[in-house]
DNA sequence: GTCTATAAGTGGATAGAC
DNA sequence: GTCTATCCACTTATAGAC
């Protein structure tokens, strides 16, 4: 590193940081080039210079969180350390973290899947070629193993796979609208966010319904 | 009714049919009046008669769709004919045919949960000031009912609804990012959210963990 | 690396004829 | 109710000085 006239990588991460905020609060059209500029202390131009254009910007932003992502969950799907409840409840909580130390992120991901996740998918593949060891499919492979050991309950594993982050990811990403359909304030809702973990492991571990004694 | 010019009602449907497309699949800032416009068959003057601006023209959009959504789905939580698993089966299926039906609503979902959800928010409010009878909050008094009848476990109901609509809902709005990262192509993920509504039904009746016998 | 100035284009919206 | 023509604010993006 050396010599840079200002400020080495320090506007570069800035600007992305600036840039986050915005693509998540207003979406990628909605967001403004020069808002983003603003925020980063930096003028306008600079956002061609370290980034080709708005659609570059879009993409390294999302690369720089899916990278974090998928670091932080993947261990939580494969550590073979704890007991099988343990273990589940430290999947849901690995989710809830992520999406509280990235409070852009709930945004983000939502719009993306609104355009049928086009460029996180082309950002993870791009990932996954600069790091093969991070492969998604590890995220399968933890539920098989606990299903050899028995301890999860025969099932095809790409159900469960979405049992699991159904109930971890869905309450979050779905915050607003469930907080105003169940009437719940802030600090309601934030409690029962946090009490997830266990209602989950609780489900997991008895089911819903009661045993008919007909 | 009478004699209006040319197609009565008929323009502002085609409009609306338009804009849930467009602002589905580019999102509010995303979606331009003119493409609407054209894709209607009518000039873009004609939304400014039809809908006052823009952001009208949106609004009327989500009110059109979530008016049917919670026609076809409270139902589902409160109809007590059937017996409980039917019932659960059904809340779940209930959603996944609502999707299906109306292919534009998830991402225009999405899109409202990425913003805080401030005009479905407004729309429902809305329609619930026009048509009282439509109360959200029968969801939870269906689940607190079967609580009190002893058909399913003792549980914070609020925990029992996040459980119910994350199972049903979360795998069909994350679909393309769960695609890929299962390696499923269109068909096998198809296949996979038809046998939904079974495979959560199991996991309601069993659970996931098997008990331990140490 | 960072800025100023400006180009080139696009978008939402309206006035007014038919 | 529907269309034509047009306005003007605002957006991304670049050329070029420092």
């Amino acid at each position: 590193m050396g010599h840079s006239p200002k400020s080495e990588g320090d506007t570069r991460q800035r600007i992305l940081k600036a840039a986050t905020e915005h693509f998540a609060e207003r979406g990628y059209d909605g967001a403004r080039t020069q808002a983003i500029a603003d925020d980063a202390g930096v003028n306008k131009a600079m956002l061609y210079y370290h980034f080709r254009d708005k659609r570059h910007l879009y993409r390294e932003t999302l690369k720089s969180h899916f990278l974090e992502i998928i670091l932080q969950v993947i261990p939580s799907f494969t550590d073979a350390t704890r007991e099988p409840r343990e273990r589940v409840m430290e999947i849901v909580r690995a989710y809830s973290r992520f999406l509280r130390d990235h409070p852009h992120m709930r945004a983000l991901m939502l719009r993306e899947m609104a355009t049928g996740a086009r460029e996180v998918i082309a950002v993870v593949t791009d990932i996954r070629r600069e790091v093969p060891a991070l492969d998604p499919r590890a995220l399968l492979s933890g539920l098989l193993e606990m299903m050899a050991r028995g301890q999860i309950r025969e099932e095809d594993p790409r159900q469960v796979f979405l049992h699991l982050i159904s109930l971890a990811l869905f309450p979050h990403i779905a915050r607003p609208l469930v907080a105003y359909l169940a009437e719940l304030s802030p600090d309601e809702m934030d409690r029962l966010l946090d009490e997830r973990p266990a209602a989950v492991a609780r489900l997991l571990e008895h089911g819903l319904l009661t045993t008919e004694v007909s």
